[in-house]
DNA sequence: CGATACATTGAACAAATTCAAAGCTGGTGG
DNA sequence: CCACCAGCTTTGAATTTGTTCAATGTATCG
């Protein structure tokens, strides 16, 4: 059974396995299809075990805040489920994705008592708190020239890998507050283009001030 | 002893409070102290039980963003250190306070695996991602001015109650900006003073349409 | 080539802060 | 009793940061 293997419930018994096997369906998304919509609610979990999951908020302009790309594995929308509140987020497969749907009263009745899971619950919302705690650090204390500078930094090959309107999306700013923000720091030699055009790095030190 | 009076602990029994009485020590703090600061490292995982403790961060230009007031009872801390990870924020009372300091090696050796215990951690991390996912769309999603209807709509005594510069901390705005728009509002009749001069709201509908 | 999508640049705009000045207000000492 | 002071609050003007809109440039791939 392909429950067997994922890292989440290994501390499972066979009898606990079973019981997760009945309460649970394997969900397949599509690239673009939505795990869940911000502001509904829900009686399931998910464990996402393939792919990749975007969330983001929506404001009052329809503009997408983006919180968090997860991938697996990982405990998603167990805050919502948990505190049977809305979904705070919209969740959406950014390539085909495999999912496990577990019914929430099933799983609560059942398999919270098992210690092992219970610290994997506290571990998963530990993460959480991080991510979250990192959002706030993110765009609430740095500049978008900081968030710029702190990727470029972090993970230049991206610049190389995906459009850069994707990744002014991810970062929360504009295509052309990034193209301004990277022609700033090529003028200024902390960043410049290697032989094959690609961006490289050239004074991290100057860059990190931007966000530390 | 005290231990035994506090919700949290409620589950542990004689021999678990008689230990948790030797890894913790009881903190006084006066107002303005600080508990821990942005950070720091820590080893110890802190319980408010009287009094209240504002979380900020601070951002390049030395402004205070207000993240939280804890009040009690709460578990303070726990990110930092469960993950081992510097303090996203800085604690400080607001009036006098008492806190438990508890050493975290020996609470993990020797509590965290009764599983009340491992349920009160659930608790007070779901409680925390709630926090960082209002905070979020506090300071994301709304303008300043839906944040300031929200505040209007949702506890309209604080603006009685306490001055506006820390109306204006608390909503992470400037003194400013607030006093210009409660004269909006109040120019769009969406407010007024009544009697003793204390604002009211007129117009619920309308405020709630900046936030809703 | 030419089409199309992506990237860059300029100019106007928007939201909110900052700085400076003036207006209130409530408690205190003469 | 009331004038005054200190600490809010309000108002105006300039500034900052970043977005939006429009136009132009550029690269790639059939």
């Amino acid at each position: 059974m392909y429950l067997k293997k994922i890292d989440f419930f290994s501390g499972l018994d066979e009898e606990s396995l079973q019981k997760l096997d009945h309460m649970s369906t394997l969900l397949k998304l599509d690239s673009g299809n939505k795990l869940f919509y911000e502001g509904e609610r829900s009686e399931s979990l998910y464990v996402l075990i393939d792919g990749v999951i975007r969330m983001f908020k929506t404001d009052s302009k329809g503009r997408q805040i983006f919180i968090h790309q997860f991938t697996p594995i990982s405990l998603i929308g167990e805050l919502a489920t948990f505190e049977k509140i809305p979904f705070p987020a919209t969740a959406e497969a950014v390539v085909k994705c495999e999912v496990i749907k577990i019914n929430f009263l099933d799983f609560s009745q059942n398999l919270l008592k098992n210690s092992d899971i219970s610290l994997k619950i506290i571990q998963s919302l530990l993460e959480k708190v991080k991510i979250l705690s990192n959002v706030i650090h993110h765009e609430l204390i740095l500049t978008t020239e900081g968030r710029i500078a702190k990727l470029l930094v972090e993970d230049i090959e991206i610049f190389a890998q995906i459009k850069h309107t994707k990744i002014a999306a991810i970062l929360n700013t504009t295509p052309e507050t990034l193209s301004r923000t990277l022609t700033k720091f090529k003028q200024m030699s902390y960043i410049g283009l290697d032989e094959n055009n690609a961006l490289q790095i050239l004074d991290k030190h100057s860059l990190k001030i931007f966000y530390e």
